[in-house]
DNA sequence: AACTATATGTTATATTATAACATAGCTTTA
DNA sequence: TAAAGCTATGTTATAATATAACATATAGTT
């Protein structure tokens, strides 16, 4: 079982976490003859920042904020396109919203444990509930071919009223 | 293991099954003290007729015809909302669309097999993966309320070629 | 330097969903 | 049965999300 859940529920270096993820991306774009240009490394970096999802519509703001000039949101979503084909971003669907793949290079169980309360999103990779769903999909004879996982819930923090005010 | 999958992927008895649907949304609609309205019903049977699920603006255009006259999108998320909540029917996120449950009593693992070539949508349940999940989340002191599990691939009837032209 | 492919800018618009307020229709009880 | 109160629907407007189409620029190749 693979998880960034202690990651995103507690405090931690953020700026190394994501400076990590920043040049791993580096090297999954080398290896795929892609091009990380300013942009999509902008919007990375934007979805690093934060561990809770970001419409595209934040994304446009914040960049434009970044950058100091308007952006238009095709220009968000061809970046988001081109990370998620890459395995660096997911689409939340049911939040419509993206967040920073903190595995890219593994196995995608694509298991998203969303709090429902700070907003925050983890993410699990466990291949026994790969192989289960696998083998629940050959009963039916539907051959699988990619899932999305989203668990609705509260996390440690929000549990332990940690963070109330 | 529970699910509907056969009778999607097969041709079967449609009206059958659809007035065993809305009898068995009556009874439940009754349990709750809830009103199973002509428009509701309207939008349940429709969602029932295809085993694709139906956009919320599919929706308003059949129900438009059906009814023979003009519907506003309130209308259509106001009854989808309402058939939600009764378990009735479900909202597929990844497609932004809706889609009838079959068996709306049982335990919600809600796991759909979504069809990329036919766009049909099968449900299956399944107290294994969800007692998987829950184990996953205990792991990382998440608190587990609800889930969604999408899985995208290709049915029996496009694998075969059944339906091809 | 010219050519080609890739990426971005720009404008417009499609698609999905909801807010806010008005009206109608049940249902309970006086 | 009439009044009151709740539930549902109608209506208008608009918010939020996403994409199409075409122009321009930039990077990489010959």
């Amino acid at each position: 079982m693979l998880t960034n859940a202690r990651l995103v529920h507690q405090p931690h270096d953020h700026v190394r976490s994501m400076n990590a993820a920043i040049s791993r991306a580096h090297e999954i774009c080398a290896k795929s003859n892609a091009r990380l240009t300013a942009t999509r490394e902008a919007i990375l970096r934007l979805l690093w920042q934060s561990h809770q999802p970001l419409g595209a519509y934040q994304l446009q703001q914040q960049l434009s904020k970044v950058t100091d000039k308007p952006v238009a949101p095709p220009t968000i979503y061809r970046a988001i396109e081109f990370l998620i084909d890459l395995g660096l971003v997911h689409r939340i669907p049911s939040l419509n919203a993206f967040i920073g793949c903190p595995f890219p290079n593994s196995d995608h169980s694509n298991i998203f444990l969303i709090c429902q309360e700070c907003k925050t999103v983890a993410e699990m990779a466990d291949n026994r509930v790969n192989s289960l769903l696998e083998s629940l999909c050959d009963m039916v004879n539907f051959k699988h071919e990619s899932q999305i996982i989203e668990i609705f819930g509260c996390c440690p923090n929000c549990k332990s009223g940690v963070n109330d005010e």
